[in-house]
DNA sequence: TGGTGGCGTCAGGGAACCGTCAAGATGGTC
DNA sequence: GACCATCTTGACGGTTCCCTGACGCCACCA
């Protein structure tokens, strides 16, 4: 998931914003002052960044400045100040989006999906590869020596449910119920016929399977 | 300067907008309805959209799926409406940002400065070439063999629709929803009929298409 | 040695999906 | 009002896909 860079002087508002996005799956970081933020950005880049205006060694803006000078990561600035004047001067040193607390964190969330989104275009993080064939999560598309191969739906399924918990053990009942529907859950008919199809048509040799490994009497497992 | 298109109903507000933003330069084109906003901005795109969300004919979230279908043009929403709901389902629909009414002038300048320098960048090539024929998405043209293809409003929709995610899988809801409406999604008739159409006046081989590509069981491919 | 349970494989019938055609319905133009 | 292009709707065969049951294999255990 996207990596997000907290910059909030507060430590109960740092602490509460950090846990309400790991929740939600995002990888935080989270810093007190501008000085460490200009430094953790440029340590590891994140893919957005979330700015209290106020902190105690240099003016938010000052940050702002900071990081355009380089990046074009998203930043949504956090604020108590509710004049225009801040929120324009803000906005025009390079910022993406302006909040004025107390906000709510759903609109937060929403604002940072829609700031990610923009930023997205042209970075497909979505495609998994392994030795024999390449699975393209966004255009729904698996290639093998260059070549496609042809999936029903339910195989796409099947395999797209497996490849979105690379290494992970996927067992029966969840794979079932993700493919064919909550009410199902113990036709492991079902899979056993899919998944030889599956490696029939992705397996270098189907009956050695190296990448949709089976793990008895618990579920299957997808090996990048 | 950039080209501005204001959906408002209310007329005082829409006239006040107009005349602010001429006087900061821009190119402002404005309409009072869904239908007329759709319309203008498929005559010719402008830069950047301003919305209300509540308009006569249909819902402000409407308005920004039937844009999004086919562009990334920035949209700012503005909205009497401040529950953290309206603003999730506007952002999450696919706008910009959002601002609650009153708002002030000077913020809205600044947030269409920050919307119009994040664009930018991202003016990529808006002509499709394939080699059989060409779709100049900007002139809303389609050539074959140098002669110039006659598509009906709806075809020309859907070829739109399918070269925007060139490579990608689009499936038959989406195509509904962004070509009719999003009431619609499931009279695949509808899509049979028109992917025919198409075929029959862009492919060489229309019962073997090589580049409108349907996938069975889940939707429709353009290939370049 | 025989039994048991989990897994892989195969093939066929029925259902869903797709391409195609042609005939109404709609809306704009002269 | 007539005409034309376009959009909708219905129906039909052909193809693909999904489900199902049966069988064989293997590991494990009594």
């Amino acid at each position: 998931m996207s990596r997000v860079l907290i910059v909030e002087d507060e430590p109960q508002l740092r602490r509460a914003l950090a846990i309400n996005l790991r929740a939600r799956h995002y990888d935080v970081d989270a810093v007190g002052d501008g000085a460490s933020a200009l430094r953790a950005a440029a340590a590891s880049p994140p893919d957005l960044v979330i700015l209290d205006l106020g902190l105690p060694d240099m003016d938010g803006v000052e940050v702002v400045h900071g990081l355009r000078g380089w990046t074009g990561i998203p930043i949504i600035i956090l604020s108590a100040r509710e004049t225009q004047d801040d929120k324009v001067d803000a906005l025009d040193a390079g910022a993406d989006d302006y909040l004025t607390k107390p906000f709510g964190m759903n609109e937060l969330l929403a604002r940072m999906r829609a700031a990610l989104r923009r930023a997205q275009p042209g970075e497909d993080a979505a495609v998994i590869t392994t030795e024999t064939f390449t699975v393209d999560l966004a255009a729904k598309r698996v290639t093998r020596d260059d070549k496609d191969v042809r999936l029903t739906p339910t195989e796409w399924h099947l395999l797209e449910v497996l490849t979105r918990h690379p290494g992970k053990l996927v067992t029966g009942k969840q794979l079932l119920q993700e493919v064919w529907g909550p009410a199902h859950g113990v036709e492991t008919n079902y899979l056993r016929v899919y998944m030889a199809q599956l490696r029939r048509k992705l397996e270098t040799e189907p009956s050695r399977p190296r990448h949709l490994i089976t793990e008895p009497g618990l579920g299957y497992r997808f090996e990048p």
